[in-house]
DNA sequence: GGTGAAACTTCTAATAA
DNA sequence: TTATTAGAAGTTTCACC
């Protein structure tokens, strides 16, 4: 896949939409110095090239009632066994990501919950899996987020 | 914190949004038989009540030339140093997000980079970072998402 | 590439039900 | 809580730089 390339515009108008992405064209084309139309523009090739993918909303997960989240680690009996393992994990509710890895486990998950139990409960789940060993699981005491913007900062300094 | 009551057509909201930040209310209003000002007020609502935070762009990062994801676990010297080495991390680009965790490590992190050399380069700068004793380096093969939509879905069917 | 204006669509707040 | 409305605002297209 051919690498996008991006000019210091784009940049901005990401930048700005990263945060907000109701932010309306014609704000963001006054804060650039440029016209409406031409936000447009830009904004429509990087979602045809692909670059944007889409939005969502970011939610308070705690105000909902779901402040807890675990890592877990699986050990597969068989590491041929990943695929399969894969898809039942991804059957799981409140499994929110899931990564096969290299390194001391199998595959690597993020669990977002309710509290200690019902986050036992999902691990049992895990853990039932035909082909799983074992799981270690970390519970987040803490969460600290570089957010994406700080991302986008640190690869735009660098391309 | 009060947990915020939502009905079903919050939900719905909510749903469509999540896939879309920049629906517009006139059509999530056609989509559920209501009226636009409903939705609006709807959204107003839940963005005071906090349980809509923000919104956000979701970029492929892949496309950017950052195509590579680790997770690094931190072992510290002394449990004390965690709140020091936390914002340490934190300044570290590239690294996008950190836990406090009980379990294996006493930190958590995940590193998005452009390749190993890259990774690495960050990886040496978590090494470096005093009252860190080891990190331990898993490496994202492959990221399976169970995306917030579906998040969603389980949060509200127990709700 | 970009602009600016026209035509069209949507938002938002106030009022009424 | 919801519906209706109307002025304000935003989007999108297009002819022209």
């Amino acid at each position: 896949m051919a690498r996008f390339r991006l000019d210091e515009t784009d940049h901005q108008i990401l930048d700005i939409l990263i945060d907000n992405t109701r932010t309306a064209f014609t704000d963001i084309a006054k804060k650039l110095n440029i016209s409406a139309g031409t936000v447009h523009v830009r904004v429509k090739k990087m979602e045809e090239a692909g670059i944007i993918i889409g939005s969502s909303l970011t939610l308070d997960y705690k105000k909902l009632g779901y402040a807890f989240i675990a890592y877990v680690g699986v050990f597969l009996k068989k590491t041929s066994q990943t695929k399969f393992v894969l898809e039942r994990i991804n059957q799981i509710p409140f499994v929110t990501v899931a990564h096969v890895t290299t390194g001391k486990f199998n595959i690597f998950c993020k669990v977002r919950a309710k509290d200690t139990e019902h986050a036992k409960q999902i691990i049992f789940l895990l853990d039932d899996i035909e082909g799983v060993y074992r799981t270690e699981t970390m519970i987040s005491l803490e969460e600290s987020l570089n957010d994406k913007k700080r991302l986008m900062h640190s690869i735009f300094k660098e391309l």
